[in-house]
RNA sequence: GCGAGCGUAGCCAAGUGGUUAAGGCAGUGGAUUGUGGUUCCACCACUCGGGGGUUCGAGUCCCCUCGUUCGCCCCA
């Protein structure tokens, strides 16, 4: 193709496509709002010590994923992988700690990784996340996933699941890291060759394994539950019960290992079955470590990202399409007319309705055929008589009625109008 | 980074070595002068993602390349 076309794994968002996405982040700001979360905005891209820092230099993020380059000051820089070192970074560099409390804040914004795309995976893609910074109570970990749910269901996304491990603090999954090495070694050979080589790297995630051998090895595995000290395991119980508490139920899920290095007790997913591979809609949990890692004071933390390309593939699959209504379509014809239209228009909208104005100048019998795909509940007719008489004719599109208004009554009577479309809105009759 | 499938107009899609590349949707113009969702007519791919090769002849076979889809991997 000599055409040049969207780079591989990114793609456009069209016309068609941004409704769905615009209710998504309505509905999100509402509901955090509400819950007294500040939106904060970050860079999109960073020095890439930041990534390599926060994110853990073995992470496969880190490792094989970032999109890194040399800017002409010859600094590493990176487009942001995710976007909680990034929000980290802030809140130390603006000492937003020096507030005291719990900080509460959310972002949403396009993220980066090298990867082979895939349904529900792209090169450049989006997420809507949250981060409490401040806080190691297990409340806040189960208000934020209550949150992420809260957000979820008012889209009307049903069928998803909530899985959930814990994964210690640094000493627990060091010592869980060390039983689980001993139990996998003699199995090693059997073990995939992906496998292998995390034994000493990276070993918790084999055990989210696909293989089905290291899938039956890792079955009689220690469990990380059984190796949490007695504070992290006070602490995930209650998080357990208090979500039972607020009827969010749950699936223990002891292989769910995080790819990120910073995340420590509570880690989470909340998944749906009908996305492919890539399954998981919503990821989070606890980083009690990182604000400290990344130089800032000793700041515990909880928080998770929503995948808003996946979220939309589930909410298009809903067909719920949401629907965008249009007060008027003006046709007109004639330079006389042509030009009361525009005026006409510009002042009907800043009185507060919704037109579509054709500037065709094509016949009328095409315009109307346009005004009727429009989805406009009423159409303004302006031709050379009415211009000439400064009137404008008024079509209900539902009912064909037309009626013969002066443009300065139309103005005028702008309240009842209103009614009188809304009342054609919701009686469903729109053409 | 690895494996497999696919790639014909804006969209869906027939075509599987042989004259001018079906059809549908959408779009545009029209069926006499200012009125819509029906109908009818016309127009709409010098070209089959791109490049190279095999052949008298390729959308159809081969190679490369790009893109895409589904897995692996990874994660949102």
């Amino acid at each position: 193709m000599g055409t040049i076309q969207a780079l591989r794994g990114t793609r456009d968002i069209l016309p068609e496509e941004v409704v769905y996405w615009q209710k998504v982040e309505a509905t999100a700001r509402e509901i955090l709002g509400k819950a007294a979360y500040q939106e904060i905005r970050t860079p999109i891209f960073e020095e890439t010590g930041l990534f390599e820092r926060g994110i853990g230099e073995a992470t496969d993020v880190v490792g094989k994923e970032m999109y890194t380059f040399l800017d002409r000051g010859e600094r590493s820089v990176t487009l942001r992988p995710e976007g909680t070192a990034g929000v980290v970074r802030s809140f130390i560099e603006n000492g937003l700690f020096a507030q005291g409390g719990v900080q509460r804040l959310w972002y949403t914004g396009p993220m980066f990784r090298y990867e082979r795309p895939q349904a529900g995976r792209q090169r450049q893609f989006h997420q809507i996340g949250v981060e409490v910074l401040g806080s190691s109570d297990p409340r806040a970990d189960v208000e934020v996933i209550a949150i992420a749910n809260n957000i979820l269901q008012s889209l009307g996304l049903k069928s998803l699941r909530l899985d959930i491990n814990s994964l210690g603090n640094a000493e627990d999954r060091q010592q869980y890291r060390q039983a689980l090495i001993d139990y996998l070694t003699p199995y090693k050979n059997e073990l995939d060759a992906d496998s292998q080589d995390r034994l000493t790297r990276n070993p918790l995630r084999i055990l989210d394994s696909k293989d089905e051998r290291t899938k039956e090895i890792s079955l009689n595995a220690p469990s990380i539950l059984d190796h949490l000290g007695v504070d992290s395991k006070q602490h995930f119980d209650q998080v357990l019960q208090l979500l039972t508490d607020l009827g969010i139920s749950y699936q223990l899920n002891h292989r769910l290992v995080r790819g990120l290095d910073y995340y420590t007790h509570t880690a989470f997913e909340i998944i749906s079955d009908d996305l492919g591979a890539q399954a998981t809609v919503c990821g989070g949990g606890r980083y009690d470590g990182l604000v400290a890692e990344l130089g800032g004071p000793d700041t515990p933390a909880v928080g998770w990202a929503i995948g808003l390309e996946r979220l939309i593939i589930l909410l298009q699959k809903l067909q719920e399409k949401p629907i965008q209504f249009l007060d008027f379509y003006v046709v007109s014809r004639g330079e006389k007319a042509e030009a009361q239209a525009l005026i006409l228009g510009q002042k009907l909208r800043q009185a507060g309705f919704s037109l579509e104005l054709d500037l065709s100048g094509s016949a009328f019998k095409k315009q109307f055929a346009r005004a009727d795909k429009s989805g406009a509940v009423a159409c303004l007719i302006l031709g050379d008589e009415e211009a000439e008489n400064q009137t404008v004719k008024l079509k209900w599109m539902a009912t064909k009625e037309q009626q013969t208004i002066s443009q300065i009554d139309l103005l005028d009577k702008a309240e009842q109008l209103r009614k009188e479309i809304d009342s054609y809105r919701t009686s469903g009759v729109t053409s």
